[in-house]
DNA sequence: TTTCTGTTATATCGGCTTGATATATCGAAA
DNA sequence: TTTCGATATATCAAGCCGATATAACAGAAA
């Protein structure tokens, strides 16, 4: 089932390998930071993290319902009012859930990460993102085999170009080509990543290789 | 609800406008010619097919269970036995049905290609592809919200780069330069069509302009 | 003081897409 | 004759998106 690897749980477990975060501070991170890469709605991000705590990746670290730094009012009433814990336990409006990463979490952060299955645009892009945890055979896979699917994809669109022998309306023509020369440079900029890895896999200790935690990896 | 146009209905109904069709025709003329833009799933179009369907935007023109060319081996039974109709009616393993678009999806093919609300990397690229059904003055505006979009897009992501006085892990810093270029380069793309439309615009008749049918146009 | 506004924060819903799978027909090759 | 691959339609569980609801809180305006 699980189609595939889910780029979002990966992302997620990323950053909170980074350091724990709540639910929207891990939006912000995503769209500030990697916004031009991915994109997340709260409709999926908030199902994902329930997701993962369900499966013992991830757990709530601290819930505090934000008490601000007391102001030296006298006492006004001990403890700073209730703690409306919104009916149903833990969450509530304001009512902060931080989340840290667990083992089992980091676990499936490296497994998920050297997953071989074929991947999109967008999953290529995330894993590349997070390429200095994957170990640097797996990584020479992975763009190698990018580079093959996005080779046969230009490819097989030429050849169906070629084989009509009338044009499409124009500006399907203009569309067409425009995207047969972004993944022509996309191809362009892969194989010359393909090139600096190889090297530096010949000739280890250059800094392009930026792996320390590698032997962490589980292989599942 | 509906969530902004649909771009697969949008599609399914400019190559409907061409010449009626099947459901897996439609999905052969998308991924061979369309491929590099958009990708389709049968469990997205063919529920789509029946959305159209239902809001009378298409109707089944024919329902043929597909009949061989009768070779002549004399009469053998009449018409050519059982048409087993698979349990529930039209539909059946191998009976095709070929859609035809109606003046309703017609109107709605304009009204979707028109809408001005913001659009998606996908949704632009389909409505692109499609621009030649679009009135002169919606399509140059198209052009210019989405170079205003990527324009934006590349900013914010510049902007919260030098705020950052740390650089991310490598990887990351490469991807998202690497996404910098892919939106530079595609707004060079995009500044050269308006170009290209403003200064027919002034001058009519260019070549550039294909539109004939525009005056059918419906706009709600 | 109170009110109002904008940001922080979590959550849910309907509708749609995806990848997988099931089923069945047909033509042609083996 | 059987087998195989292409044609053809359909459905399902999971997941994502955009929209929307709810509420706490900070600070400015009134």
């Amino acid at each position: 089932m699980a189609a595939g690897t889910n780029s979002l749980e990966l992302v997620v477990l990323g950053l909170l390998k980074e350091q724990d975060m709540h639910g929207y501070e891990l939006k912000k991170r995503m769209t500030e930071s990697l916004g031009l890469i991915m994109h997340v709605s709260w409709g999926s991000l908030y199902p994902a993290l329930a997701r993962l705590e369900a499966k013992g990746a991830v757990k709530a670290v601290e819930a505090k319902p934000a008490i601000p730094n007391i102001p030296m009012t006298g006492s006004l009433g001990g403890e700073r009012a209730v703690f409306r814990t919104s009916s149903d336990g833990l969450r509530g409006a304001r009512n902060k859930k931080v989340y840290g990463i667990t083992d089992i979490g980091s676990a499936l952060f490296y497994q998920m990460l050297n997953d071989e299955r074929e991947i999109d645009e967008k999953g290529f892009a995330v894993r590349l993102a997070f390429a200095s945890h994957m170990d640097p055979e797996k990584r020479l896979k992975m763009l190698k085999d990018r580079r093959d699917l996005i080779l046969e994809k230009v490819r097989s669109s030429r050849r169906s170009a070629d084989k009509r022998r009338f044009a499409f309306e124009p500006y399907v023509e203009l569309v067409l080509e425009h995207f047969r020369s972004t993944n022509t440079s996309d191809l362009a900029w892969i194989e010359e990543l393909i090139r600096k890895e190889a090297s530096s896999m010949q000739r280890p200790n250059t800094e392009f290789l930026v792996s320390q935690d590698i032997q962490d990896n589980i292989n599942s």
